[in-house]
DNA sequence: ATTTTAACTGCAAACGATTACAATTGAATA
DNA sequence: TATTCAATTGTAATCGTTTGCAGTTAAAAT
């Protein structure tokens, strides 16, 4: 069954050596225009398709890149990864894209399996269970460059993509504030990234500068998960600890929280107001519209790829930079103090 | 830079044979234990990685196989993946993602790089452009098995994944016409696929079956994304051509849809029913929460895997199957008739 | 003492392609 | 006629592994 045609077939079949074969498929100037001709159709009999493994063992470039992101079922990714597919469209690159869901274990797997099929570099968004740092570095030191985005890690120079994440939290949790909310509660990240630090500490000075306080209720861990939101706010709920605003991770988890908002019969933003991050096209649908931060997904996809391609260029040294990408803050209804505008 | 270790290496280090450090590491019998470890320790300290290029060329195995999606953007394939994923990890066999972003030549160009890979089995939900049939064919010819699922081939011969959508439009339908709706449109999806027709022809049987006038007016055409059902409606609407309920292709084109609605002041389901099709967890947070029909899509991506290695174990003959998964509608107040209940 | 056996180890040929470096041919130049 | 050159093709090494077969050594069996 399995029956590729090879190089050796052809030349078989016509009697010449493969290496004429291989130089008349590559359109080489050096063979007889009678001969190539013969070639190309003895190929095209035998439904000849070169061996890309042999191939890449050969000349060592796949042009692949790699990508691995934690995960897929928000709309987050994928927009991200349209753009990282436009840019190396245009340079003729191909993406492997792989999942690591959330898993340090899978991450790990998944950069073998890229390195394994010599991409000659990678994209990555790293899981929430924290990094495989020393294998990024291995990674790096053996030639193949990794750009970090979203994502990214603490501990490994490399260019980086990311939003100014600080900034925007701080504007998110003062625009709770200057809307005349009380008590905001943050609900955080995943503990290990530095998104979710980011996040948080833009939550905490902006609480600061404002002079509220913040006590050891403040902030709730809440995961990156619509499941979470929904069991932190449950929890919240249960204890009757309510505050009236809070401000999410993402949206996900703001999602989450509305549902067990709705659930226990109180509304939103009468209630509890909330801010989500990471705009999602949904946020405008639910009810009330989510007030949100809109990242420039598809941005931070071509973003990451250009410095990738970059580094593959000038093979030497570029130094590595982190790009810092604006974001833009959507205010709609579940944000806004009905108590206050009346 | 690129400095790998070879065999070669850790056999010149040792001055032993390549053949007696490949034996070694691949832990036989036949290697003495004492040039095993020292074998071992050498390798570790070069930091030794095999090449699995190398690998897959010498013994065609690769222990991997390709996946081929329109889009992520929704969260159906994310959540198959997960289910193809958990079958492959048990099997030990890896996952080489590629989007076709519903394109015809970007699917060929992701099936060739999968190919290049030596991927030993292909998983694939065609695009709504058509298909490369001759392609899947030749692949399948060349040893490559292929699974189709949700999207499948209508002209190649190969085991098929899907679920029971000419049933569950039916349903559906019917659930409009029981609700006292009258005047039910259809928004159809990509017209190659065979979901769209088989949710189509389960939409008109339906029709007919209760005496409903279908003109040519009732279905409309509004592909997969939520942009195309919001275009879809707003057209509806500028036409003043107003349904009272509309049976939509997926979530997605019943979002788009709701989005126009609600711009132009109108209410769902009071103007308006919807009922979507393959439940995304949004559609519980919309508001009106959406009737929808709820796909088994971890279930689809685990059926598709199982029945891939199926395949590659009987490298012989199991008869092709087409397996038909059951779903279940889950009723909101979208689809809900309000003046029928008062 | 001779033969058998076991326990290792190396040689060399694969896998499918690419590519320096000849080698061959015939025509053009000196 | 001798030399050079261009055009074409083949030989063989290479990429990093794996593996059948053969070779070496020493201990065990006869």
């Amino acid at each position: 069954m399995k029956k590729y045609a090879t190089l050796k077939d052809i030349a078989k079949a016509l009697k010449i050596s493969t290496a004429t074969v291989s130089r008349a498929l590559a359109d080489r100037w050096d063979v007889n225009p009678v001969t190539k001709k013969l070639v190309l159709e003895e190929a095209k009999r035998q439904n000849y398709r070169p061996n890309p493994i042999a191939t890449r063992l050969q000349n060592k470039r796949s042009k692949t890149i790699g990508l691995v992101v934690p995960e897929f079922s928000s709309a987050f990714f994928p927009k991200v990864i349209a753009g990282i597919q436009k840019v190396l469209d245009e340079a003729g690159f191909q993406l492997l894209i792989t999942q690591s869901q959330e898993s340090l274990e899978i991450e790990e797997r998944n950069l073998k399996l890229l390195e394994g099929n010599m991409v000659e570099g990678i994209l990555i968004s790293i899981t929430r269970e924290g990094e495989n740092a020393e294998y990024y570095q291995r990674l790096i030191d053996s030639g193949i460059p990794i750009v970090f985005f979203n994502r990214v890690s603490a501990k490994v120079e490399a260019p980086k993509v990311i939003i100014e994440d600080y900034k925007f939290a701080f504007f998110a949790t003062e625009h709770l504030i200057y809307n005349g909310f009380k008590k905001i509660y943050h609900f955080e990240g995943p503990v290990n990234l530095s998104v979710s630090k980011e996040r948080k500490r833009g939550f905490i000075d902006a609480m600061n500068k404002h002079h509220r306080q913040i006590t050891d209720k403040t902030i709730v861990q809440a995961g990156v998960l619509m499941e979470k939101g929904y069991l932190a706010m449950q929890k919240l709920i249960a204890n009757n600890d309510l505050p009236d605003a809070i401000f999410c991770f993402n949206d996900p988890t703001a999602f989450g929280a509305l549902k067990a908002i709705k659930e226990a019969g109180l509304k939103c933003p009468d209630d509890i107001a909330l801010v989500g991050f990471s705009e999602t096209e949904v946020a405008q649908l639910i009810e009330p519209p989510l007030t949100s931060i809109e990242q420039p997904t598809f941005e931070i996809g071509e973003t990451a790829a250009k410095l990738l391609l970059e580094q593959l260029d000038e093979c030497s040294s570029v130094p590595f930079k982190t790009v810092r990408l604006a974001a833009k803050i959507n205010i709609r209804k579940s944000s806004v103090n009905l108590k206050n505008n009346c």
